[in-house]
DNA sequence: GCAAGATAATCTGTAGAACAGATTGTCTGT
DNA sequence: ACAGACAATCTGTTCTACAGATTATCTTGC
């Protein structure tokens, strides 16, 4: 009864394909779902390394959570606009600026926070939670598995390789 | 000695971003394997169509693969002008265009599929067999959930649920 | 102590993609 | 035959990411 959209014939053993509708999912449920936080996703991001505190600076944040440093100056200025988080004057260093959350930003990351999960919820309404715990492992392992890699430098090799018997 | 780069401190229990990392990994991997495909991932996702013959015309195309129609144009004339598609027309309906896969489209869908395989070979490597293979399942039916559900409409009212309990 | 090069943040300009709207040719129903 | 709908295309606008230059600051070597 509600099938009558199916999974385009082919595209369906895509795991490209698959990944992409899934992040899109929940991308675009979760857009909505931070449609008034400055930034949305981003600025969460933003918010969220800003409350754990990793980050010596603003380039350092910028490539921890892999956006370009340019974007990072409009995207934290929202974020001060907004006064979820501060720019403060490294002491040690003067070039620098720690971007550090506000009481009020980390209220909103909280809040922000909650509504993700239920996003989560929706998104993977199809899997148990036994199931959802394990997904979200694999993704872990994923991740992890492609960051200690590199990320895209290595990538390159693969692809020689693939090319390389035809 | 390769962990030196680890998951950024709080983001690794975010869903959405796990997800965005897989898909970007996925993504450019694909891309570069996809370098001399005219259209890329979407020129791929077209041919892969055109060869099952599922659409109608392009804008059913276009619709079935959540391409935009203007920019189906351009994509199809890509294909066209590489020799992998053809605009046959069609004889029950002059202002429809058929997408035809030709033989060398076809060649070149199977290369790619091929390579692409490879692609997820490499994204997933930390994953063995059996758990890749639950893990494409579980994406299926994620994705079929989602698009069963009808795409983006529905998503709007758990965002309104999420807001209003505050 | 100071010139030379590196680095952090910012600003500017540009190239590319996505999308809305108008246009042309064609079909359908009355 | 005429009005409205639809397929494909074209045009123009908007938005975003990114490269490159700029300014202030730090570091190093002499």
């Amino acid at each position: 009864m509600k099938t009558d959209r199916e999974l385009p014939a082919g595209l369906d053993e895509t795991m490209g394909w698959l990944i992409g509708q899934v992040f899109h999912a929940h991308l675009t449920c979760s857009q909505r779902a931070l449609a008034d936080f400055p930034g949305t996703q981003r600025g969460y991001m933003v918010v969220n390394a800003a409350v754990n505190g990793c980050a010596r600076n603003q380039i350092d944040m910028a490539k921890q959570l892999g956006l370009d440093r340019t974007v990072m100056v409009y995207l934290v200025d929202q974020l001060v606009a907004a006064g979820l988080v501060e720019r403060m004057p490294d002491p040690n260093d003067r070039r620098s600026r720690i971007i550090v959350a506000t009481d009020q930003g980390r209220a909103r990351l909280g809040e922000a926070t909650q509504m993700l999960r239920q996003v989560d919820d929706h998104v993977l309404g199809s899997l148990d939670a036994d199931e959802r715990q394990r997904f979200r492992d694999m993704l872990q392992r994923v991740t992890a598995h492609y960051l200690a890699g590199g990320g895209d430098e290595r990538d390159a090799c693969v692809v020689a390789a693939a090319a390389a018997d035809k």
